[in-house]
RNA sequence: GCGGAUGUGGUGAAAUGGUAGACACGCUGGCUUUAGGAGCCAGUGCCGCAAGGCGUGAAGGUUCAAGUCCUUUCAUCCGCACCA
């Protein structure tokens, strides 16, 4: 008998999938379509077990539909550009051109070692020409919307990245990069910025948040990321100056209640407003605060701040009022100011408790004005409107919505990525490269780590550097800054669907028949890239490029793989599992695979067990066994009890494997198939003979197994006598009528408590259920010598018998 | 602090308000001349010889019936973190 082998089977039939390209996409077929998959890779190393989880995740949904019968597309694709890549090609010595094309075709191996059903003819990759002259041109159509400009800020900046950092880039205080104890905490700098204005968009992306068919958590996360707040702006003249301070809030009824105002340290206003003698305890002050880490200033319980002997004028009554500096206000948030009312806002009654400042109940108990002149009595909710109304005639208030959310930054002053498309004139000012020019290829240098001196490797490249301006022809200079990796992929989805278009961004046919992806899976990037890809989604929308704004239909933030002890592996503990090496100690990616979408439910993090693996070879081996020994077998007729039972047990199985897939819930897809052939290897050693029963039920296991285990099953369904692909159009159709069964077992219960079971026939009436019930000896010695109150009958589940 | 999620055997985990622990790991026993990451069969929540009793973090409640619904509480994990 043919033994299980995984490493014949499993390279065998990925040479004749490559050969007959069963998992090239037909994208102008009239089939149903349908579009799986995971983030893609950003190739820094090898590959590993978060990997195999992610994409063997989406494989299985891809291969499920286009078992059923849809046009089913599983791409792939290089997150190429990007620090890491670039960081690694320093480490090795070469440059990051030459470590791609190194990396990529190692990839390219592993992810055909495991099986994943990738159309490699629709391949991409960010860092390629013909990919990023796209990402540039996304840029220039931002700039032609009015929605690039450039900006000095105070930005994060990693002194060992030399480069600047998006704020979700910093975690605790450290580049994401470089987030171990011994690294050096973030740095403010100021750097010229390129900016998308994502936050024109901030509503449209929080309001279609409720329609989408994505994991919670990932929702909520990205409403909370949004910060949508509803107020107004109101400005304070400062006494004896002619600046004024204006500050957001949220609470305009409280206005007569302002008892002092609070600045940001940084605040630029400041080092302009700050009296004489107060000088030296405002510049400690914000040296201290410079000298915090973010870590310390979120720590910190008890309230600090000075005073900076300037006043503003409360502009609703007239009122002189401190201004003081404290840390607890944030420069990036709303104006970096805020107006002070102690009485209704626990961190302003905190410093005024510190700093020895009025507190002015000015709302009471049932939500009235009190203490507000001419308001009183009105409902603070009710007054909000007309306290702004009021000083809006006067300009000294604007109804504002306030996000907590901030222009997403594009800029990088690093070497490898897509180059800026702009060139900077001394006359004409920053001026967009022609479309026709595009794309601005990133020359290859000797040497591309950064200048240091805040600009990019690309400032070393003079004879790229030099240009014409297109709008004078005078001459100018190009953009040293390159493009953050996230707008390379926040469009990535659409470039799937027509991978080689060189006249255009994509067809806008083909991605209107294909939008929006139907399933897509990360453990990562909850708000950033899931938050940019929406943007750019809704920004095609909005320039006509695509009919639906939102690029995922349907997101699932799958768990992540940890060592057995429920740390997570990391390169620096040495604790990795290596996929390659599971595949090649014999157990095949076929068990690997298996057991990573058996091990736990997908949003769940899963534990590395040693005897996983082990497990879901021996029941592909059951499975393999079985088929092996039923076409060795004779022809012989099943007898009708078996023939019965056999459906019975295939069908129950194929129902339950069907509604698991779809509802992502596949490791009880895979019990059902366990389940399955344990109930056939009985039925086995009753009578095995080639009939059709049996054929119908090892068809219906084999295929349904298949999303899991494409190898094995592919060369069973070729043993049971096929001679096409398992994996396109073969999903068994559930008959109900398999299910229907002679006689039910009901559960009988006294008191609620089980005392027994009956058999009864399927249709049998209540009446003669109880009454069998009643009769039951276990049944009848919990309930002789007490009185019968009530039965409750559940057809086809239970009897309650209730006594007393 | 705020928000979210989760607490079930020795372990990973199953359970539209209706027989808790499917499936798998591990363990125990049996069978088979078994060179194999062996296979097949049976058993395996806890206490108890048994009858039976007890069991889903804890305490209450609703219900004929609660892992599931409600209240309180504890623990763990995740996200955000002085958001004006």
């Amino acid at each position: 008998m043919k033994r299980y082998k995984p490493k014949d089977v499993e390279p065998k039939w990925q040479d004749i999938w490559d050969a007959t390209g069963v998992y090239t996409t037909n994208l102008q077929s009239s089939k149903p379509k349908y579009v799986a998959m995971s983030m893609f890779n950003y190739p820094s190393g090898n590959l590993h077990i978060g990997h195999a989880m992610n994409f063997t995740i989406s494989d299985v949904k891809a291969r499920f539909k286009r078992q059923q019968g849809f046009e089913s597309y599983h791409p792939v694709g290089w997150d190429s550009f990007g620090l890491p890549a670039e960081n690694r090609a320093i480490k090795v010595g070469k440059s990051p051109q030459e470590s791609m094309a190194e990396l990529i075709p190692e990839y390219r191996k592993a992810y055909k070692a495991m099986g994943w059903s990738n159309d490699w003819e629709k391949e991409i990759a960010s860092h390629l020409p013909e990919y990023y002259k796209w990402t540039q041109w996304i840029f220039a159509q931002m700039h032609r919307s009015g929605l690039a400009y450039q900006d000095s800020r105070m930005q994060w900046w990693c002194e060992l990245d030399n480069s600047v950092l998006a704020n979700e880039q910093v975690i605790d205080g450290r580049c994401w990069r470089h987030d171990g104890p011994d690294d050096p905490l973030v740095q403010k700098k100021e750097v010229k910025q390129w900016f998308f204005k994502i936050t024109d968009y901030a509503d449209e992306l929080l309001e279609s948040i409720d329609g989408l068919d994505w994991t919670d958590s990932v929702k909520l996360a990205q409403k909370n990321w949004i910060g949508r707040s509803v107020g107004a702006e109101i400005t304070f003249k400062i006494t004896d100056s002619e600046q004024s301070l204006s500050v957001f809030t949220t609470r305009p009824d409280t206005l007569y209640g302002v008892t002092f105002m609070v600045m940001a340290p940084e605040h630029e206003l400041v080092r302009s407003i700050f009296t004489e003698d107060q000088s030296a305890a405002v510049q400690a002050y914000i040296v201290a605060t410079q000298k915090k880490s973010e870590l310390e200033r979120q720590t910190e319980k008890t309230k600090t701040g000075v005073f900076t002997g300037a006043y503003a004028i409360n502009p609703i009554n007239g009122e002189k009022i401190p201004i003081w500096i404290a840390d607890y206000v944030l420069a990036g948030y709303g104006t970096g100011a805020i107006m002070a009312v102690p009485a209704h806002d626990e961190r302003d009654e905190e410093f005024a408790v510190m700093a020895n400042l009025p507190i002015i109940q000015v709302v009471d108990d049932n939500n009235a004005l009190i203490n507000s002149a001419g308001f009183d009595g009105q409902n603070a909710n009710e007054a909000r409107e007309a306290i702004v109304g009021q000083l809006v005639t006067t300009d000294q208030a604007i109804s504002k919505i306030n996000y907590k959310m901030r222009d997403w930054s594009v800029s990088r002053q690093r070497y490898w990525g897509a180059p800026i498309p702009i060139i900077h004139c001394a006359k004409c000012g920053p001026v967009l490269v022609p479309d026709t020019e595009l794309p601005v290829i990133l020359p290859e240098l000797d040497d591309f780590k950064p200048t240091g001196d805040g600009r990019s490797a690309l400032a070393r490249a003079k004879d790229w550097l030099a240009v014409e301006c297109p709008e004078c022809g005078g001459p100018a200079e190009r953009e040293t800054d390159t493009l953050d990796t996230y707008i390379c992929s926040s469009w990535y989805m659409y470039r799937y669907l027509d991978p080689r278009n060189q006249a255009e961004i994509f067809d806008k046919a083909i991605v209107q028949k294909w939008e929006p992806i139907d399933f897509y899976n990360g453990g990562d990037h909850a708000t950033a890239h899931l938050l940019y890809a929406r943007f750019i989604g809704h920004f095609f929308k909005n320039i006509g490029l695509v009919d639906e704004p939102e690029p995922f239909k349907q997101f699932l933030f799958n768990g992540k793989v940890t060592a057995a002890d429920g740390t997570m592996f990391s390169k620096s503990k040495g604790n990795g599992i290596d996929p390659l090496e599971i595949i090649n100690q014999g157990y095949g990616a076929d068990a690997l695979r298996m057991f990573l979408m058996f091990a736990a439910p997908l949003d769940t993090w899963a534990k590395w067990d040693p005897q996983g693996v082990p497990a879901t070879y021996r029941f592909i081996s059951r499975i393999w066994n079985l088929v092996q020994e039923y076409v060795a077998t004779e022809p012989a007729p099943a007898s009708s009890d078996q023939a019965k039972e056999l459906l019975r047990v295939t069908h129950q199985m194929i129902k339950k494997v069907t509604e698991d897939i779809e509802g992502n819930r596949y490791n009880t897809a895979i019990s059902a198939g366990m389940s399955a052939i344990n109930e056939l290897y009985k039925l086995k050693v009753q009578a095995l003979g080639r009939n059709d029963a049996w054929q119908q039920a090892l068809e219906a296991v084999v295929a349904c197994m298949a999303p899991f285990a494409p190898h094995a099953s592919e060369e069973l369904w070729f043993d049971l006598g096929h001679h096409s692909s398992v994996h396109v159009d073969t999903w068994p159709k559930f008959e109900a009528k398999y299910l229907v069964q002679d006689t039910i077992k009901i559960a009988v219960q006294v008191n609620g408590k089980l005392r027994g079971q009956i058999e009864i026939a399927a249709n049998e009436t209540e009446e003669n259920v109880i009454a069998t019930a009643q009769s039951n000896e276990r049944v009848r010695a919990h309930t002789e010598g007490h009185d019968i109150l009530n039965t409750i009958y559940i057809p086809g589940k239970i009897v309650n018998i209730v006594a007393r």
